[in-house]
DNA sequence: TCGGACAATATTGTCAACAATATTGTCAGC
DNA sequence: GCTGACAATATTGTTGACAATATTGTCCGA
């Protein structure tokens, strides 16, 4: 894949492969994803690249069309909100869930993370800043104890990648968020549920609204 | 597929084909599914079968292990948990959104249900009423106006299909059950968004409860 | 110069043959 | 009868060739 290696790729692999490039950008929005590119490029057989495709068709990454191959589907502002809408449901349902009955280690964890956040906001270091939260999050969502969530918002949070580090380039933003983040911890840490879910949902929302504005000219 | 069609199914149809046979139980859990047993009954290509499993492995339906093909994935007690908790989140936030900006023809179409549903209970009518609930659900979805919740729901609701239905079998249930909705139109038409979301989530975590109770010893 | 018809190429869709592995059947030896 | 080795069969994995369609290039006439 990057470097010489023996084994052909398994089709999950090529699927994470292209996934990973949509993610970050590489492959663009409506870019065309021409099979032997992607062999060339992978070294994977064509069987292997057809199946990746398909599979990333199910999760809603790429579309498919008769005789002409798949493209990269792009996410409008409208279906980043719905988006953002069902992070805000999951989320919170984990926050209540993780303040109920997590681990002390998953506890220890966040409180961790936490204090790295804090070192960014000292050191105004928005992508370190950007990379920690997804971890914050995720940490949260595995105390949940709820893989089906967490494989869930694992899925959508692909199409947004991109606008989950854009928010924090705005410094009052970055203080904002971290302040949400430090009160969340502390609900979550002793334990109260209502109080945890209800702060998780206005971050998220809020975080969307700070997106949206910076977005709002780019998706006119 | 069924009759004797002309044009051969595409793998996607295939996919809708197994897909229905393992919600309602046809394929069971644990069940091997051979490629040219599908081929046999669906008249598809092999190709198109395999890119049929494929996707629903994608799906999470099935598992394929190397040169063993596919089967049908079980979900035990605790997945079920997880996919009502899960459910709790998202119809939740439907509601909400419903009751705050659903249009008057969905709100129309959830009263013509409600009303089909309560004839139900008068009539004693344990499986109508259970379609008629799915189709109470949807309206709900579908008048918060969010299609990537709906997707999630979708297919959250596939290995679940089956318990969907238990509980109404019980005289007591299918009544609470319909009081439930009944409040809950009330709240929804009256725009209480607030009320309608707690609302929500208490009809379907007493969902769960009675079904666990049915379940348990099944479950072991 | 423009546009349309046609050819050339590129790309995807389909299928069948073959390889690799698992599953089942058989039988000798005990 | 039971067990293990081996053969026979069944099933899945892979590859390549070919068909179907789209895309691009070319040329000619108005």
């Amino acid at each position: 894949m990057d470097g010489m290696e023996k084994r052909a790729p398994t089709g999950v692999e090529v699927a994470d492969w292209v996934r990973n490039r949509i993610r970050n950008g590489r492959f663009s929005p409506g870019q065309r994803l021409v099979e032997v590119d992607i062999i060339r490029q992978t070294g994977a057989s064509r069987s292997k690249v057809r199946e990746a495709l398909q599979r990333l068709e199910g999760e809603g990454l790429v579309q498919i069309e008769e005789f002409r191959g798949a493209s990269v589907k792009s996410t409008g502002l409208e279906e980043v909100a719905q988006i953002y809408r069902a992070r805000i449901a999951l989320e919170g349902i984990c926050a209540a869930d993780f303040a109920r009955h997590a681990s002390d280690e998953d506890k220890r964890q966040l409180c961790a993370v936490q204090d790295q956040l804090d070192q960014c906001v000292i050191d105004r270091a928005p992508d370190r800043f950007g990379r920690l939260n997804l971890e914050w999050h995720r940490i949260i969502v595995q105390g949940s104890g709820n893989s089906v969530i967490a494989e869930l918002l694992k899925r959508l949070n692909v199409p947004i990648h991109r606008l989950l580090f854009e928010s924090f380039y705005d410094e009052g933003r970055l203080r904002t968020a971290n302040a949400d983040h430090k009160k969340m911890v502390a609900l979550l840490l002793a334990g109260d549920a209502e109080g945890a879910e209800a702060a998780m949902r206005s971050h998220i929302a809020d975080g969307f609204d700070t997106l949206s504005k910076i977005e709002s000219e780019f998706y006119g």
